[in-house]
DNA sequence: TGACGACGGCTCGTATACAAAGTGTACACT
DNA sequence: AGTGTACACTTTGTATACGAGCCGTCGTCA
């Protein structure tokens, strides 16, 4: 039962770490011997990470993690913003209990992953630091897209974690701060400010994510790459 | 794997038809036996039913119908316009090949089940409508939102489709002429237009359900039953 | 030489048997 | 009489064995 959870979990870590990249066809078998379960319990897990949208199941032709195609990612665009915006707002509005501070130490974990360039856990701190305000939200409607686009956010931004640029350690740092912005407005229960908030954050994750779909074009000839290094 | 298949769509109707009450416990055994399959495939047929939020599992616990408790009936009411308009939206600039003939076949289809009056039929009919707006709208993230929506918006509105008054009748017969409106919109790729014809439907609905959620009140003595008798 | 078909290996799907966990009842002890 | 514990029963979880469906390869025939 317990193992059954840790590899529920830890396919879930290495689908959006995209360790396990898209498309990656996934054999129970294999599955089964490193997680020491059996296939039952294995393929319940697939099931579930199945409902989740990490893999697709195809009869008889066995798991597949989900693709991420361009198609998906034009409306991942269009969708992000509506969500991740009401999200927020809902969050100051109906968090309680202990998810305050929760949410806090998720951040500060995620702050010092990011600190020790600690790429992939910097990645799925920042996941968890967003499902969380999904949790706040207490939506169970809006959180059904909340994780779907997660999903696909997550594995889109690996490389933000790995910043090569000290423009790109500057997004970084810009980042943080939002979040800490984001919790200063959750707990003030400024609903219209956390809106806004997410939708600033939205703003930086766009242009990072959209020089992922669409990376700097390579330097057609010499003398343009000498222009973009006096440039930067 | 067709028993399979058949299991999961009659075990979805019996939930969203009511059939099965939320909150019920549902015995793997029974079931095994009522579908004539052995428990490994029930059992994920089951996990699939968690994935779509139909039903609950808890462990070591069995399953349990989704519950509808008060609390989450706020937050349908709060979410399903956001989401219905915006579908509708995207269902209007995406939808592609057969889509539009398959809604328009669904649509006459729910009209005849709501003609002769099969109500549990009409629900299901009405159900897969707006289920195949939204994949028309060709969202995978929003669509999430959609589906859990339709799953508790459905088994809310079976008394709508047994409609009592003639003033329900009539009610009955404007979300026909809007469904028909909608589709028109579509073929015409109105957006706005979509959107709008969604929150209109929208409104329609919310009374139907307001007054599901809230009836009307007993009569309080005889002298106000005598009022209500004349005033109907 | 090319194409079609049969066979073999491999992976997935299902059934069944067994182990573990939870639950209710009965009995004994305080 | 009330409470606590132990045992049996019911229900869930896991492993394994067997059957079914794909896919690739090899051979044969035109």
């Amino acid at each position: 039962m317990n193992k059954k959870a840790a590899c529920l979990l830890a396919l879930r870590e290495r689908i959006l770490s995209t360790e396990l990249e898209p498309g990656a066809d996934l054999d129970e078998l294999s599955l089964c011997e490193t997680y020491g379960v059996s296939r039952t319990p294995l393929r319940e897990v697939l099931q579930r990470l199945s409902g989740e949208g990490l893999i697709q199941l195809e009869e008889n032709r066995g798991a597949k993690v989900a693709s991420m195609d361009v198609r998906v990612m034009r409306t991942f665009f269009q969708t992000a913003p509506l969500v991740y915006a009401n999200i927020s707002a809902l969050a100051a509005e109906n968090w309680a209990g202990p998810q305050l501070n929760t949410l806090k130490q998720t951040q500060s974990a995620f702050a010092v992953a990011m600190r020790r360039g600690e790429a992939s856990e910097a990645a799925l701190l920042n996941h968890r630091f967003h499902a969380e305000i999904g949790l706040m939200a207490d939506n169970a409607y809006l959180v059904a897209s909340l994780n779907r686009l997660l999903i696909d956010h997550t594995r889109m931004s690996q490389t933000f974690y790995r910043p090569t640029s000290e423009a790109d350690r500057d997004r970084v740092r810009l980042a943080i701060e939002q979040h800490d912005a984001m919790i200063a407005a959750f707990e003030r229960r400024e609903t219209a400010l956390s809106m806004d908030l997410a939708l600033q954050h939205w703003d930086l994750s766009r242009d990072q994510l959209e020089r992922f779909v669409r990376p700097d074009p390579l330097p057609v000839d010499v003398h343009s790459l000498e222009a973009r290094r006096h440039a930067v």
